[in-house]
DNA sequence: TCTGGGGTCCTAGGACCC
DNA sequence: TCTGGGGTCCTAGGACCC
């Protein structure tokens, strides 16, 4: 068996780079939401060491005197562009699993008849780049795990092996294992790291050295079946079809701190609205709704308070939703506190009219036509054509701010460049 | 002044049951 | 002094990922 996995290199920058020539060769990043920190950077900023995760406002300095590009996240742009990738990934394959808004995991071999895995691989490499303009690196082994290994070395060996690496090989594996650093594996966070070294157990050779019961002792059966799929022993599922959701939340730091409870409870009833019309839109209803505001935690004694309820029936309803969540506002809110992010999780997700019903809950048998219709008009008109009223209307200065941010070149039809 | 958002999985421990 | 045993279910919290 083989596993493969695709990444796209420095995707959103990439991304950016696509539709703004301008964009190519000159350091850029790209900032999180409300501009706050780096999420994405090109390799020449990272050659001026910009750091994952890094607050702008820290290197203002730096952006000015290297004349360091920036740009708001374009989620509209990146959903769509990992599309086509995968699109044509599937050119190549019928197995692909779509791991996250940058990776996919394919099983080999490739529609390729005759082709050895690595040539599959780099024949898959140039046509996204082709097709899409994306450049990626492809890692091959024959477990997930090994294969989200030979991808990161594949990032680190680009130059010598051409941005693919096959992890197949026990001698090549044991000697690039001693150089690996175990913090560098897929599954291996700081908290592990910190167990795992005064244990003696630095490089991933020493990882995969390990007994799996001992693994299992130190870590969790998590860190076992990562060991197991470091010697060759498949232990993860692969998913075609993905899963369906469990749980989904739409949480937001404010464009300007919140202070009244007017605001927060219409801040809050904007994330609960899109809350509900994210699992409308998979057929899902939830049965466990859950709110919170908080302060800022860089401030001394910021404000913090959360509240969850049961939903019997389980639905999507966002009358029912935000009037809770209305409820919920009231009992979080300080006067007196300054809010710096809100948010409103949806969990326990089931399909749409496949739970129990409740006996004793009268439901709105005209629910499904209304909102059926108040979907329809925000999707053809835009988000938030028609909303409930606590949302409140027009742009406040609570909202995310994204003042770098690129156009929708791809998804909407007046904002595609235009060519002379 | 300014510090992201959205997921999954696992475990420990409490509540409850017979 | 001595105070059962074995389950299930739920939740909070931690850890990880991108």
């Amino acid at each position: 068996m083989t596993h493969g996995i695709v990444d796209v290199a420095n995707f959103y920058v990439s991304a950016e780079r696509l539709f703004d020539p301008s964009l190519r060769g000159v350091p850029v990043i790209v900032l999180s939401n409300n501009d706050g920190c780096a999420v994405a950077r090109s390799e020449e900023a990272k050659a001026l060491h910009v750091r994952m995760g890094e607050p702008v406002f820290k290197i203002r300095d730096r952006i000015k005197r290297h004349g360091i590009q920036l740009r708001s996240s374009n989620y509209e742009l990146y959903a769509d562009l990992n599309r086509r990738f995968n699109a044509v990934i599937a050119e190549h394959t019928d197995t692909v699993e779509i791991y996250s808004i940058d990776e996919s995991f394919y099983r080999a071999p490739t529609l390729h008849n005759g082709l050895g895995d690595v040539e599959a691989a780099h024949r898959l490499r140039e046509d996204i780049l082709r097709q899409v303009g994306l450049p990626t690196r492809i890692g091959l082994g024959p477990t997930r795990t090994l294969s989200k290994v030979a991808n990161a070395l594949a990032k680190a060996t680009e130059k010598v092996w051409g941005g693919v690496v096959d992890l197949h090989d026990t001698e090549l594996r044991r000697r690039l294992f001693e150089q690996w650093p175990i913090g560098e594996v897929w599954g291996i966070g700081s908290a592990l790291e910190a167990r795992l070294h005064p244990l003696g157990i630095r490089t991933t050779a020493d990882l995969a050295a390990m007994p799996p019961a001992v693994a299992r002792d130190v870590g969790t059966v998590v860190l076992e079946r990562l060991v197991r799929e470091l010697g060759g022993i498949e232990c993860a599922d692969f998913k075609v079809e993905p899963d369906a959701l469990k749980a989904t939340a739409v949480t937001r730091q404010f464009g300007e701190p919140v202070k009244t409870l007017d605001e927060l409870g219409e801040a809050m009833a904007r994330r609960a609205a899109r809350a509900a019309e994210k699992i409308r839109a998979q057929g899902l209803v939830a049965s466990r709704l859950i709110a919170f505001a908080h302060g800022s935690r860089y401030r001394p004694n910021p404000p913090s308070a959360s509240r969850s309820a049961r939903l019997s029936p389980p639905t999507n309803d966002p009358r029912v939703i935000l009037r809770i969540v209305g409820q919920m506002t009231e009992a979080i809110f300080q006067p007196g506190g300054v809010y710096t992010k809100c948010g409103v999780l949806l969990e326990d997700l089931t399909p749409q009219g496949q739970g129990q019903a409740d006996l004793f809950a009268t439901v709105d048998p005209r629910a499904p036509a209304l909102l059926a219709a108040m979907d329809g008009l925000n999707s053809r008109f835009g988000r938030n054509t028609i909303t409930l009223a606590v949302q409140g209307h027009g742009a406040k200065a609570f909202d995310t701010k994204r003042s770098q941010k690129s156009p929708a070149w791809t998804t909407r039809i007046s904002e595609i460049p235009v060519a002379r």
